[in-house]
DNA sequence: ATCGTACTACGATCTTCGTCGAACTTCGAC
DNA sequence: GTCGAAGTTCGACGAAGATCGTAGTACGAT
């Protein structure tokens, strides 16, 4: 069993303009709460979404390109984790500011 | 010279969806960059921006109804200011980590 | 190797959104 | 009052993006 990393930005190479985009949007903040309760990461399939599994895919593809969550391989399962060092390091406190907000 | 207060949400009714798909335009970052600088407000044709005038009230008008800023008239013109205790009461360091971003 | 599971990639469709120009409104100045 | 300046609103256009179904890939199990 091989683990890899999907592709996915360097810390620096992190746009917050990417980032906010990603976040504006019903269904991907709604990964990244979930992810935000999950420090150990999530399997894709697990998250419930009012969406396909084809959208859901895009989704998390856009949030791995804006650099917002990580995805390696666990055999056939992909699990993705909140990049939150990163995003807390670039951007102190948005994650924060996002997810303490009422729903 | 009377001056009124364009409409705008309450505190209570600014959703973080709205705020973040409005801060997730490069123009409309801009616009929220520039009146950070500016506590005192800024009047609306008065910042520079690669769009037309129709194009900037688009914007603004975005901006306020997502909450983000308040604009109030002084006669002919238009100024603008950051909502930052609003935005920092409900969602605490978003701002901050919005602008402390390398641009 | 064959099968089933988990997911991705591709194309198509439909909606949303950013952009503009032109027309309209509002206000101050004259 | 008329004029000009500052902004907004409207309609249209094109680009971007959210969604889906289908086909394809990769892996583990048998």
């Amino acid at each position: 069993m091989s683990t890899k990393i999907l592709p996915q930005p360097e810390r620096a190479d992190i746009r917050v303009e990417a980032v906010l985009q990603a976040l504006g949007e019903p269904v991907r903040l709604q990964i990244v709460r979930v992810l935000a309760e999950h420090p150990e990461g999530v399997c894709c399939g697990d998250i419930e979404l009012p969406v396909t599994a084809s959208t859901r895919a895009h989704h998390l593809k856009t949030l791995r390109e804006a650099g917002v969550l990580s995805t390696h391989t666990e055999g056939t399962r992909r699990v993705s984790i909140l990049r939150r060092d990163d995003l807390d390091d670039l951007y102190p406190g948005l994650l924060t500011g996002v997810l303490t907000a009422r729903q």
